[in-house]
DNA sequence: ATAGCCTATGTAAACGGTTACATTTTGTCT
DNA sequence: AGACAAAATGTAACCGTTTACATAGGCTAT
């Protein structure tokens, strides 16, 4: 099916020299007379010539393309992060091969190991991992392996080994400050929401109960409900629940916005009666209605120096010496809280 | 960085065999004996061997890698089409390579270049082209070169020419249906929203103009309104519009979310006073209060079509004969509408 | 024993670039 | 004009696979 492409060689000669002055041209450095040059570009732009990516990699080592591994492409925050990231890396002269690998370790490592087999430069898992849960130490074997063969860059998922580097948001800080400021204000039932025990979520959790503690509110159990990562699942979870609760503290903007459509079934009127906090600042706060207060975890900056020190680690022999970095995130209030932005 | 790996002559030695041989094990292929095998294999996994993808990748001119040139993969839309077309080439043992072109063309271009250098076995292209829009029949010429090298999927956008498929909506119909069922209804001033002159946006904007003039309603050129793909940018077109209007078609959801948004501003109420119909049917419909009334377009359907026929394509060499395919839409009601689902 | 055939294995030629090194061309200085 | 350096260009080795083809070795049938 594959037509065959012209090659250094068709080039070469149509230009009546060499491939190594093709090449030369080709990199733009070196030695090679204008008019050489002149006369090969016209042929080059004539045939459209495009070097075979596999041949240079061969000679080079590198095909300047990153392996980024993603759950849920279609989760908002996901997809968001991923064109940022994709921004940066096209900027710098690289490409990426995307892999949405699912939230299963199983395929997540499946699909590590794909990439690692498509000789990628380095990997990005993004999204949390479930390192440090306790609940099973090898849930991260399988970053370590990758990371003995290219540098490793997790976003928001904290994994601790040689070759591995991490950028993550100061989750716990953020909902533990936040969480104050709804207390101080006068809410005694907050309660936290979340769809997993991922990293991140576990973080979060902390900051809750913390505050929650420093208050001297009992921080029960059924204060932080476990849900459904949908709009309805979160709506109908609150609507049948029993316990009454005066704010809402949601790991993400979905699950927020189905606290906001509980409001809103349930006649609650925001943010007088209820206050609902979302998390990432997502491009969903605006859709909402009335509009989502969320705490921005800087995707953009997040993703941005994440590709910075990537193109330092792998362009330069020096070690990076930040191995992990802490992005704090801020809160931003529109009209589902009223607690001062 | 990167440690110096065993190759296949390593192996080779080691296991006191030509590369030929292990060659063949590797590939599972072919007859071995199975002293050979055996021999091979222990060394293959003591030594934790991975073929070089590079070396592969220039020896087999395919490395079951698809390209997606996809306009801004933060769109909801894209995101979601991404989503199923990676999770359909991955049931089919295909990997890809995606890459955010942004919707110039020079940048298209430039993108599909640099995946076929990547020797992609095809490229599908996301979103609208320009074809056919008659203001610049080059527009598409990029695609038609890339087509001289792989197979090319286009999906809502149709481009004409060897060794091209596509997969379009009939939106003109879609669009055409719903306008008629608002004009029905009783609805004297519709105004159709886009922010594009793109292939698909042409077809819903005829469609528009159809019911109108069918109806005897005068489609002057104020009732088709160009905007920003932004909700506020949508919500102040709109707040600022001199004309009146009564219902609003519109070219995507993020355009009728700011509809309704202008809906809540204005307060006018819906679906009494106005009605809106968003398109797409996507994540965003829920989030939206009242819930957005929308045109699916069958994303999931198009998306694992397009996969199918490129599976085929690729696979068999008998061509695939239906070169563009049709795929209907559904008009789904909700709470911004009451014209009958 | 030997011709004849399979089967298992090895050899070497692609694949399409990059680049160290060799060679030719050009230009300068005396 | 001749010597020499510098600049431009060419040659060929190398990167690590796959695979068509060649060959060696084992078996059966005569």
């Amino acid at each position: 099916m594959k037509k065959d492409k012209v090659n250094i060689y068709d080039i070469a000669e149509m230009a009546g020299v060499s491939i190594a002055t093709v090449s030369r041209v080709m990199n733009g450095s070196d030695k090679v007379s204008e008019k050489t040059r002149k006369k090969v570009m016209e042929v080059i732009e004539r045939e459209d010539f495009t070097p075979n990516a596999f041949a240079q990699g061969l000679g080079l080592h590198t095909m300047h393309t990153v392996g980024i591994l993603v759950p849920d492409i279609s989760d908002p925050y996901m997809s968001a992060a991923v064109a940022w990231i994709e921004k940066g890396l096209s900027e710098n002269g690289y490409d990426c091969i995307l892999s949405c690998s699912g939230f299963e370790q199983e395929g997540k490592q499946r699909h590590a190991e794909m990439l690692l087999s498509k000789s990628v430069d380095a990997l990005i898992f993004l999204g949390s991992t479930y390192a440090g849960s306790g609940r099973n130490p090898d849930e991260t074997e399988y970053i370590r392996k990758a990371a003995a063969q290219v540098p490793v860059f997790t976003i928001n998922g904290y994994v601790e080994g040689a070759n591995i580097y991490s950028s993550v948001n100061a989750d716990e800080e953020a909902v533990y400050e936040v969480t104050k400021k709804l207390i101080r204000k006068g809410r005694r039932k907050p309660v936290f929401l979340t769809d997993s025990g991922s990293y991140s979520a576990l973080k979060k959790r902390k900051g809750f109960e913390r505050a929650l503690k420093e208050c001297g509110i009992e921080a029960d159990e059924s204060s932080m409900i476990h849900v459904r990562n949908t709009i309805y699942g979160v709506r109908d979870a609150l609507l049948s629940r029993k316990k009454s609760f005066d704010a809402v503290i949601a790991a993400n903007d979905i699950i927020a916005v189905g606290a906001v459509k509980y409001a809103n079934t349930a006649k609650r009127k925001l943010p007088e009666e209820l206050e609902i906090v979302g998390y990432n600042n997502s491009g969903l706060v605006r859709v909402c209605e009335p509009e989502l207060s969320s705490i921005d975890n800087k995707t953009e900056k997040m993703c941005r120096d994440t590709v910075k020190r990537m193109i330092e680690v792998l362009e330069n022999e020096d070690p990076v010496e930040n191995k992990k970095v802490v992005i704090s995130c801020e809160f931003v209030e529109r009209g589902t809280t009223d607690i001062g932005g």
